[in-house]
DNA sequence: TAGATTGTTAATCGATTAACAATC
DNA sequence: TAGATTGTTAATCGATTAACAATC
C-alpha cells in the first residue's frame, strides 16, 4: 500500500466509470476531460487529478480513450474479479438485493441467502438457495464467500456480523439501521442507510419551505 | 434562507439523529459532546460546530439534553412532518421499500406503487394499492404527494422523472442507475446507487490486495 | 463559587480549482 | 510543426480541528 487515496476519490470512481459505460454504449470512442467534465458537471480538473491518483490513462493532444479508461477504472474497483456475496436476513431486502441480476454483471455473485425464519426453509430465490442461520458454519467451511451483505435487523446486525468475521469474511455490506463496528482493522464495511438518505431527502425539501 | 448549510453536515444529521435515539432508547437524560463524540467516533468539535449551524441546543457546564435535541434534530430533518411517497416501479426493490414499514415511524408514508406490468394490477404491498402507469395523472391530480420513490430501470427514469415533474412533484428518491438531471432547481434529488456503493466496498476489498 | 462544557473564533488541514509546462 | 490536451504544481477554497472565553 503506497500513498492512500481518499474516499472522496473513491466514491467518485464508480460515478466515472458509469458515465464511460453510457459513451461506449453511445459508440463514442474517445473523450476530453474537458467533455466529460460538463457532461458529469464536475470540473476537467478535477477529473484529471482523481485519475492521476492511479496513473496516467490519458495522452496529451488526444484525451482518454473510453474503452481503455472504462476497464482500467473497472480494475481499479475489482470489477475484473468475482466477488461471492452471501445475504444474510432473507427479507424483502434481501430478496429484493438478490433479485438485482444486474450486479453479476460486474462481478458480483449471491451464492446463498440465510435466515432465521422456518418458513423460508428449502425455498430458493432466482434459483438462490435460502438455507437456515444455523448451516451458516457449515456452509462457510466448504464455500467461499468475499462478502456478506446484511439485510437484517438492527438488534442482530452486531453479533452477526462478529459471527461472520469469525467465520473469516472480512467484507460487509451493510443495509441494518446501525453502524457496524467490528474492531478489526482489516474488516472493510459500506454502509447503505436508506433512512439516512430518505432524511436528507426530507431535509432538503422542508428547508425550501422555511 | 439564511446562509446555505454545507451538505456535509447535512450528511450527518440523520447519523446524530440515530445516535441520540439509541441513547433515548438506553435512558440516557443528557450526554456532553466529549461523549458522544467518543461513542461516534467523531471529534467533540465537530459535533459542536455541525449543531451550531442550527442553534445553540446545549447548555455549557451541563451538555445536550438528549430528548431535547433529538426532537430539534427530527425537526431539523422534517420529521414532524407526513411526507407522501409513491414509489414508482413495483419490482423487487419497489416492494421491498414499501414493505419498510418503519419509514412511517420517520413520517415518510407510502401511498400508492405504480408499474407498468398488467399481472400487477388490482395488486396490493403491504395493503398498498399497486396502480397502472397511465393512472398516475389521475392519482396525482386527486392525491397530495411530496416524493415519489423511483425504483425503475434507468432506460425509463429520465422521462418518468419529467412525466413526475410536470404533475407538480419535486422530490425524487432514485434508485435507477443513472443520474437524474431534471434542470429545475427547485427539484430536488436523492440519489441512491446500490451499484456505487458496492463497488466502492469492492475497491476497499481488493486494495488491501496490492 | 468552582468545575464543566458549550458556543465561537482562530489555526490547520485537506480537497478542489486554476494554471501552465510537458508532450502527443 | 501547430494545436490540443494531459499530467502536475501552485493557489484557493472549504471543512475540520484546536483553543479558549463565555456562561451555566
Amino acid at each position: 500500500m503506497e500513498k492512500e487515496i481518499s474516499q472522496a476519490v473513491i466514491r467518485r470512481m464508480p460515478r466515472y466509470y458509469r458515465y464511460l459505460g453510457e459513451l461506449l454504449d453511445e459508440g463514442v470512442e474517445r473523450i476530453s476531460s474537458n467533455d466529460l467534465s460538463s457532461r458529469m458537471l464536475v470540473t476537467a480538473s478535477q477529473i484529471r487529478q482523481d485519475l492521476n491518483n492511479f496513473g496516467g490513462f490519458g495522452q496529451q493532444g488526444y484525451g482518454y480513450n473510453v474503452k481503455f479508461l472504462y476497464d482500467e477504472i473497472g480494475k481499479i474497483l475489482g470489477l475484473d474479479q468475482k466477488h461471492k456475496i452471501i445475504v444474510i436476513g432473507a427479507g424483502n431486502l434481501g430478496q429484493a438485493i438478490t433479485n438485482y441480476a444486474t450486479f453479476e454483471k460486474w462481478g458480483f455473485i449471491i451464492t446463498a441467502l440465510f435466515d432465521i425464519n422456518p418458513a423460508l426453509q428449502n425455498t430458493s430465490v432466482r434459483g438462490i438457495p435460502v438455507y437456515m442461520m444455523e448451516e451458516l458454519e457449515a456452509y462457510c467451511s466448504r464455500q467461499p464467500v468475499d462478502i456478506a451483505a446484511l439485510t437484517l435487523p438492527k438488534e442482530q446486525a452486531p453479533k452477526t456480523a462478529r459471527r461472520l468475521v469469525d467465520l473469516g469474511i472480512h467484507a460487509f455490506w451493510n443495509f441494518a439501521h446501525v453502524d457496524l463496528d467490528v474492531d478489526d482493522r482489516d474488516v472493510i464495511v459500506e454502509n447503505v442507510h436508506l433512512s439516512d438518505s430518505l432524511m436528507q431527502l426530507s431535509y432538503n425539501i422542508v428547508k425550501n419551505r422555511r
